[in-house]
Order: C-alpha cells, then structure tokens, then sequence
DNA sequence: AACTATTGATAATG
DNA sequence: TCATTATCAATAGTT
C-alpha cells in the first residue's frame, strides 16, 4: 500500500506567515474548538462562553447555555464596591499591567518552547531522579519579595552552571511556584 | 508488549453522572481546551476570550490579548449602552482571571515539560546545595506588584537564557506558576 | 498524578 | 472550500 501523502505533520507554534494557510488553519481550529467546547459543557455541565474574532475580523461566539448569561454572570462575579476606590482601582490597574506584561512574555516563551524541545528529546535518556529528591518540584503556594529574589538568584546560578558544560547534555531545570 | 489498561476508550456524549469523573474529565479537558486556545491565538494571531464556571462554579478565563479587551470589543458590538458601565466591573474582574490566564500559559508549559522532568540529574548538585532552603514552602496568599516585578525580571533572564541554550544546545528551563 | 491504549484532531494533500 | 489520510495530540480508563 503507497502512502499517498504525507499526512499531518507537526508545525511550529509561531504564526502563521502564509495567509491562506493561516485562514485554512483558523477554519479547521475554531471549529475544532467550539466542538470541544460544546463536548466539555455537555459532559460536564458547565456554563461557558467563547468570543473569537477571526483573522478576518468576524466574531464567533459560542455560548452555554447563553453567551450573554455567562458574560453577565463573569461581570457579576466583580466586587463593584472596591472599585470606588481610587487607589485601589490605580494598584489593581498597576498589578493588572504587570500580570499582562508578564503574559506576553509568557506567550512567548510557549512559543519557543516547540523549538526547544527538540533540543531536549536526546535528554531523555537520563533517568531515574526520584522526584521526592528535586527540590525544584517542591510547590509553592505563596511568593514573598525575599523568596522571589532568591529565586531569581537560584535561576541565575543555574544559568551560569548550565554554561559551564555546553558540550554536555544538561536537563531542564524548572522552578514550580503555586499561587 | 503485553497490555496493560484498556486505554481510552469512547465515551457517551452526555452528562458524566459519576461526579468524581466529571471533576476529573473537566481537569482534563479544560487544560487542553486552553491549550487549544492559545495555539489558536498564536498560530492565527485572533483575539479571543473564554469564561467557564467549573463544575464548582469556580470561573476559569482566558483571554488573548486580554479578557477584557476581548469582552469590551464585543460587548460594544452586540451592546453598546452596557460596555462603558462595564468596563471599570471588568477590570476588577480581571486582576483575578488574569492570574489564572498566566497560570495557564505556565501550566501548559509545564504540562509539555513533563515528560522531560526526570532528565535533570545535573541538578542533583544544586539541590544539594540548596536543600536546607526550604523557603519555597512557606504559604503565601497572592503576588504583590513588587513581587511581579521580580518575578519578572527572573523571567526575563529565563528567557535570554533560553534563547542561548538553544544556540548551545542546552536544555530549557522554565518558571512555572501553579496555582 | 502518571501511564498508555485509543480516540480524536488536523496538516498536508487532492 | 470539501474530502482524504497519515500523523500528531488529547484523553478515558487504569494504576
């Protein structure tokens, strides 16, 4: 049996430079999604909503069991009487910027992250480090100003160990906080 | 290879009546349903915006480039008169579900790093050094702006580190928030 | 939480 | 855009 074609193939999580391809690749996607959504909200019963505009501007919408009901829910969920506050409207507002700033960065890096796994994949060969012994698994479930700047000091000594052995297979190294 | 599970099979499109496993299959799929989301907004570059209540009525948002954006842009199409008295709800709103946007994009990349976990015995050594620091344990109960500020900047190194490894063919390493 | 057998989604192609 | 299919990715059931 020939193979006729080449199948689906992994792509790079970057955009899409070829419009065509791009608007062929949203098409299938969003409907890919809205399926998925309606399935999560059929077997588990949630409400939810999905506001997409498309490359090409147009709104989609998905809604369960109404987009606005979960639009008016979502913005009744908000704490009305804090936003009297001015000041505390300036410090959410700063702390909003932030977070979204680091959002990008952190957009980012999920799309860098394709490309690097493929330089990780050979690292897989090295076993048997029992996560009770990693340190670095260890949740966090709060950050404090003192323990954010040893952590960037420990982030900082992992780099410079790491580049001490350019020629060697290095693992990851990743630090897991919690909210 | 001998069979070990029946793996996945499929199930019945309707409401999981077993509510430990709906709790686990909304786990489950929401993950990926925000995966989902993400590479659409990366690959095609839309904007787009998700609000689902939990099984427990927890709210999970996402939104790209923001929530609220997202929702201020298509509540000013489908209502005009309710975006501007929505707008200040919104940005309260989304001090909260931005975090857990974030937390998303970490949980992915963390959820693609899984399988590479047990690879870094290089760390061994630096947990070694610092296994009596046990300050990623002590609970906390939200980021402060300053505290953002440091985290990042760590961040950033992160991600100029990374971008070096990759020429050198090191590994990746990441920070990752889990709330 | 982790693992895998399967189902399901989709990139490449016609 | 629609159809096909080889592959990749998500996840149901299990441990």
């Amino acid at each position: 049996m020939p193979r006729q074609n080449k199948g689906r193939q992994k792509i790079e999580m970057k955009r899409i430079t070829n419009e065509s391809n791009l608007l062929v690749a949203f098409s299938k996607r969003y409907a890919g999604h809205f399926k998925k959504a309606s399935e999560l909200c059929t077997l588990c019963g949630v409400e939810m909503a999905i506001i997409i505009f498309s490359p090409t501007k147009k709104v989609f919408s998905f809604g369960h069991p109404y987009v606005q009901s979960v639009l008016d829910h979502f913005l009744e969920q908000s704490h009305p009487s804090r936003s009297r506050s001015r000041a505390y409207q300036l410090v959410q507002h700063y702390r909003n910027s932030n977070i979204q700033e680091l959002n990008m960065h952190l957009t980012n890096l999920l799309g860098q992250l394709e490309a690097e796994k493929k330089t990780s994949e050979e690292l897989k060969k090295i076993r048997n480090v029992r996560q009770e012994d990693c340190w670095w698994d260890a949740p966090l479930e709060i950050l404090r100003v003192e323990e954010l700047e040893i952590l960037k000091d420990a982030i900082l000594e992992l780099k410079k160990n790491s580049e001490r052995q350019v020629e060697r297979l290095i693992g990851n190294r990743w630090l897991t906080l919690q909210q």
